[in-house]
DNA sequence: GGTCGGCACGTTATAAGATATCATGGCGTC
DNA sequence: GACGCCATGATATCTTATAACGTGCCGACC
């Protein structure tokens, strides 16, 4: 993961050079995403926003949402229905992301390979691929490391069945 | 696509070979999906349900399927909050989308190449899969077809600037 | 034959996520 | 200084999803 200082710093290049302006609110919302690391849904972001100078209401941060996924500055997680940073929005794309159903972390990653199958498949149907959705829930190696360990330990304090 | 029919037929097999029950409002919730041959949203299932003899509530839709889902009768489409049937429910599996942003329209598309490199990448990082959620947003071949004729009209009518 | 437990469903309420609509206010251009 | 554009404010509402608790059927078991 990019620290969280860098990724607005560059942001605020990116959207220099594109002439789109990121704003108070905008970078707000980004430096709460950049900052929490893992996914954060928009009431969330909200309610971090709280803390600050003023209430907002949910249109604002949904707008500066919209914005944020325009420039390719994070990307939505469909199946949390949160938002996370993107690691490299240099060049707009779209990533796969493996969510881990223990921590609930997230990581972006960008599979040549699974892109290029993707793009044939897709090429093969005759259709135009416009956005790609790939999410894969499942057990992170950090969070299957310690369970392992959990079951070992237990294993050894009581060595009888095991399920 | 399979026929409705058929489809509930074979649920009705799957689900007492397993087992489970495949109760009126379950059926009447895969017969709803099945039949539209979209996807569809718990609220509008809720609403066709109503056609019938009783009136019925989210929870209950939202309980019909989720057994559909847990037995592979039905696929969640994440990007739509919606639910389509399942063309191939004889073993469990996730499955790849190409949802048409035209007509709305979905195909469900099982293809080896790209679950091998998800399968690789997702190993790579150490992560235990569990669900995966594919699905690429665009405009399906017929409504591509139909777009470029439309164009080539328009063009023979005033030929002149093309965007 | 009664009763106990599990499961599906009913019912009410509410949480969580997202958008429509109209008003305001800053700021640059001409 | 009037106009238009863009970002934001504010209110209301819509859509999607779940929590919590109650009821009734049905088979297992005594």
């Amino acid at each position: 993961m990019t620290a969280p200082r860098t990724q607005i710093a560059r942001a605020e290049v990116l959207c220099r050079e594109r002439g789109v302006r990121l704003t108070d609110q905008r970078r707000r919302v980004l430096e709460i995403l950049c900052a929490a690391g893992r996914p954060v849904g928009a009431y969330e972001i909200m309610d971090a926003m709280r803390e600050g100078p003023r209430v907002v209401a949910p249109p604002t941060v949904y707008r500066a949402l919209e914005f944020l996924l325009e420039q390719g500055l994070i990307h939505k997680i469909e199946s949390l229905h949160a938002f996370v940073g993107c690691d490299h929005p240099e060049h707009p794309h779209s990533s796969e992301f493996l969510i881990c159903l223990e921590c609930g972390g997230v990581a972006e990653l960008k599979d040549d390979a699974v892109e290029r199958s993707l793009a044939s498949v897709t090429r093969e149907s005759g259709f135009l691929p416009r956005r790609r959705v790939v999410e894969v829930m499942g057990i992170c190696a950090r969070c299957a490391r310690k369970e392992a360990c959990r079951r070992k330990e237990e294993a050894e304090r009581s060595p009888g069945p095991v399920d």
